[in-house]
DNA sequence: TGTTTAATTCACATATTCATATTATGTATT
DNA sequence: AATACATAATATGAATATGTGAATTAAACA
């Protein structure tokens, strides 16, 4: 059976799933659009790696609800102070969080909604369907 | 300031987000559900690792359009039989994705809509939104 | 200025991931 | 059974990621 027959059967069994109100692709998706998401795959996959993470994962979770100081982090994540500062430097670098100097203190917060928006894809997957 | 002080504040802030539509962490969530979230947190982390890699990523998203062969997925991803192999054996291991053999030729297909839903995210933070 | 606190950066050791090559296994065909 | 083909499993080395402790920067304050 060639591949194009099967994404027709599959297209139509995805339209079934959205008549069931199950979560599904855009059915339009794995068309022309596939190609987006080739050309964007690596952009996609270095944010997911900078998220998978189990540290940098639950700075993320914090930060979601409110900026947090390093040294509030480090006590949160039970972690040295040098490594926090070292996946918040790589967060930093990937643009997810922003930090704001207050004296001595430097306060972290997202930069953007993107994290929140996976994240509660996660939590919805890992937290609560269980 | 103390981080229950601000996670107030936070909170408050949330709510407003939420009054405008915007996507937000469940309100409840980042108090004694933070406890889940830490708990699940390796968990989580190992799955987003196994959907992070630029390979898994397009093998995922073209199994989300229906199964395919090891030898289909070799040639939309234009890489060398071992490395779709090895891929495949990553995700097979996560439980992301199932063999179905006919013949000689294998096909897979994703257990659940697990990574679906993580896409469908995805796509529309990397594909959509620019 | 000297000291203290907060955070970053560096250098190193260890661990993980990845691509490639090689070998093994299962299935169909003869 | 013997062969060919598709896929899986394993081994190796290179590259990358991670945590630790020490050195460094920056701000506050005596």
């Amino acid at each position: 059976m060639s591949i194009e027959l099967r994404a027709i059967e599959a297209e139509t069994f995805q339209n079934v799933e959205e008549l069931m109100g199950l979560p599904v692709f855009d059915v339009n998706m794995c068309a022309e659009d596939m190609d987006k998401m080739a050309t964007n795959a690596m952009e996609a996959s270095n944010f997911l790696k900078a998220i998978s993470h189990e540290g940098r994962l639950m700075i993320l979770c914090h930060l979601a609800s409110g900026e947090k100081s390093v040294t509030e982090l480090e006590e949160l994540l039970s972690a040295r102070q040098a490594a926090v500062s070292q996946q918040l430097s790589r967060l930093r670098l990937e643009g997810l969080v922003s930090p704001r100097r207050d004296g001595k203190t430097i306060y972290y917060r997202l930069t953007d909604d993107r994290p929140k928006k996976i994240m509660e894809v996660v939590y919805d997957l890992f937290c609560l369907e269980k």
